[in-house]
DNA sequence: CGACACCTTGAAGAGGTTCAAGAAATGTGG
DNA sequence: CCACATTTCTTGAACCTCTTCAAGGTGTCG
């Protein structure tokens, strides 16, 4: 149920149009984000090259698709800032959040075997991403080796995550996965800059119970537990990681010797 | 719990050697399972090229493994004959099938990223693979702009399938699951030329269980209740869907007006 | 400041699990 | 080829986790 359908505010910025000056910025070879996103160890002229892959840049506001189920496939996107939601949805209309998406995280692999997307994302809030069209990307990794494996391995990083998000629906009880989810969150924000253990939730409590395979009021309970047992504490949507070992303890029960 | 940890006789064919009449034949230009695994619309030249793709073929004994949870990675493996599933586990030993998979379907996919395995590929029947080395896949769709495309597609279409059954896992009910389940299972054998109704499960009701997060008690239960109600015949591992309708209407409950 | 979305908490209920026992099929070795 | 051991499957009954329904509280945004 998006707030918005349709933005016509979520800009399309045409390159050297209004935006001159940012535009000589937007280099991968520039960007911060490039270990994130971009392989490693590349020559000066292939970073020249991999420039060209980011066609332009699109704002998106919060609440608005990025894309959407059913809409054509042309561009894997990159973000840049902001955060995001991806779901699928059933014929019968309910969804299931397939996961959520940071800066350097790359979104819209789905589309790539039926030449349409399968899934929307959804800013969770103000975004800007890299639009590289999937023609051009292909193209460079024919020629940029680097590149060509980059790509593989981002695909294969995202199999290898959904098995694990298998695993956690699968096979794990409520505490359990909300657990591995926190610690999955407060790892990759870590790895961007952000502290070990703080952290504002950028979705609701429906979000999370979507992605976990939970309701809302057990994703609440479970946070109300956590925090009666002294392992987080959390208002609203800020959490603070008291105890991130008791947190490990119980996504890996220990075995009883 | 393998049955037999290390098979001595998961032979490696080496080829010129004791196969010699059999080589000829193994081409996938001559594969009869060719419009399953590979691209379609090639030149002669670039089908000759894509044939050398295949460094042997690799017979698995039912019950022994393909490849295993962290061994390393250096192959594709595309099933010529026999079933498999795929299974990743958690630190504390439980664990969960991430999927089934038949003739034509490629396993490896999720070593890519970390040059070794996730997961453990086990045969389910006696089965033979073509052994792909992923070098040569990369190196060969440099230059064959319809295997590379081709390759995408296989790692994008493994991303969306997982993102269904993150849908099954995350929202569906037991009977929903199962019923989605045994359509999925019948639709793909018809695709390879099986009964539209009938099928023989490879699987036992533990692996179907841990596939669709439930206990095998849970899916004998609705194997029976389904039985009761008309909808399959269940014997062991025997199942004729009567009314596959009733299956859909399971899978997607119309909504009442 | 008021409306709306979001979050929390309680109580009752349902779906699935656990534990247990027995039946059916499968495989093994004599 | 049969007897026996093992694995797999089915079914019942009690239990538990999570859901559902409901109400009230908190925060946010125009």
């Amino acid at each position: 149920m998006p707030t918005q359908t349709s933005n016509p505010h979520t800009t399309l910025e045409i390159p050297g149009v209004a935006v001159s000056a940012e535009t000589i910025k937007v280099a991968c070879s520039n960007c911060n984000l490039r270990e994130l996103c971009m392989p490693m160890g590349l020559s000066e002229s292939e970073l020249n090259r991999i420039d060209d892959l980011v066609a332009v840049r699109r704002k998106v506001k919060r609440g608005t698709p990025l894309f959407r189920n059913g809409e054509k496939f042309s561009n894997l996107f990159a973000i840049r800032t902001g955060f995001f939601k991806t779901s699928v949805a059933s014929e019968d209309g309910r969804d299931q959040v397939t996961g959520f998406q940071m800066a350097g995280e790359v979104m819209g692999l789905d589309g790539i075997v039926n030449d349409f997307h399968t899934c929307d994302a959804i800013a969770l809030e103000d975004a800007e991403v890299c639009v590289m069209p999937f023609d051009r990307i292909e193209e460079l990794s024919r020629e940029v080796n680097a590149l060509q494996r980059h790509v593989h391995k981002i695909m294969s990083r995202e199999i290898v995550r959904e098995n694990g998000v298998m695993l956690l629906l699968g096979s794990m009880r409520a505490e359990e996965r909300l657990a591995a989810f926190l610690l999955n969150l407060v790892q990759r924000l870590h790895a961007r800059g952000f502290s070990q253990n703080e952290l504002v939730l950028r979705m609701t409590r429906e979000e999370i119970g979507s992605y976990l395979g939970l309701k809302l009021e057990t994703v609440s309970r479970t946070f109300s537990k956590f925090a009666e047992d002294g392992i987080v504490e959390v208002k609203q949507r800020y959490v603070r990681i008291v105890n991130p070992d008791a947190l490990q303890d119980i996504v890996n029960p220990k075995v009883c010797s």
